[in-house]
DNA sequence: ATATTCTACTTGTATTTTGCAAGTTAGTTA
DNA sequence: TAACTAACTTGCAAAATACAAGTAGAATAT
């Protein structure tokens, strides 16, 4: 699970490279939500993601530094999972991605009350979210 | 080609659906520098996409309506492909893609002097970029 | 202590998507 | 009217995705 080569120059190509699937958005928004997930987290996600690709997407995004694996303080058996930086950093894509959604979709009550949250203050909300994802750090 | 029956509630999910992959984003993100494109042009652009790909991409854009399809004025032979006004709407999107990617790539000089330019006041940019693209539909 | 369950995966296989190369067809140009 | 261009389509190989089942170590229940 080597990372690519990218040399495209542009940085929309490159970071679609990373993340421009399906699945990676979802693993940052359920992380974005809870703060830390183990791997059983992200399988009971409404989505319902595959074992196994859930497994390699896992493996990509840490590889790429987007998440962190540590382990669980009272378990050896489960692992937690985090966004580190370079992942909080993915915030201001995935709620501009929320915003476009809202607009095309039919959205349920929970992301409906997500989203009048964040409309309040966009960089507010923002700033909030972000400090509080690096506390768990 | 249908829509996929798209039932989440979730935004985000919804919206990968639609646009979640490699290449989607990046006819977008053609679109939004040339306002029009051929079928050519896109071709042309420095990620080499496959024609049998881009064929695909283009008309699930268009069932979407993210991009519209329409005559060439001067030939018989083109067509033009330009953003909807649900097109449009991304470009909040592709430019937080940007500034992300800004932070953890290597750019070309025509991408830094874009990013340059967005990043004097991102809302003046935005609201601009976007009042050009209408004046196209 | 040991059998059962839980947690995080892996493996096997079918289906779908992507990618490459080579057509094809209608419209344009020499 | 022959060559060329533009917008695709077709065929096939490779990779990614999806579903179902299995595994190995840790925790829990008996």
């Amino acid at each position: 699970m080597a990372k690519k080569n990218r040399n495209s120059g542009c940085p929309v190509s490159n970071s679609l490279d990373i993340w421009g699937d399906k699945w990676s958005l979802l693993i940052v928004r359920d992380l974005m939500y809870e703060k830390q997930c183990t791997y059983g987290d992200f399988l009971k996600s409404e989505e319902k993601i595959a074992t196994n690709i859930l497994a390699t997407k896992l493996q990509i995004l840490e590889a790429e530094e987007i998440i962190s694996k540590s382990q669980h303080p009272e378990s050896k058996a489960k692992f937690l999972y985090k966004l580190t930086e370079k992942g909080i950093s993915l915030l201001p894509v995935l709620i501009e991605i929320y915003l476009w959604g809202e607009q095309y979709f039919e959205l349920s009550e929970n992301h409906k009350k997500f989203l009048q949250d964040v409309k309040k203050d966009k960089e507010a909300f923002l700033k909030r979210a972000q400090e509080n994802l690096r506390k768990a750090l």
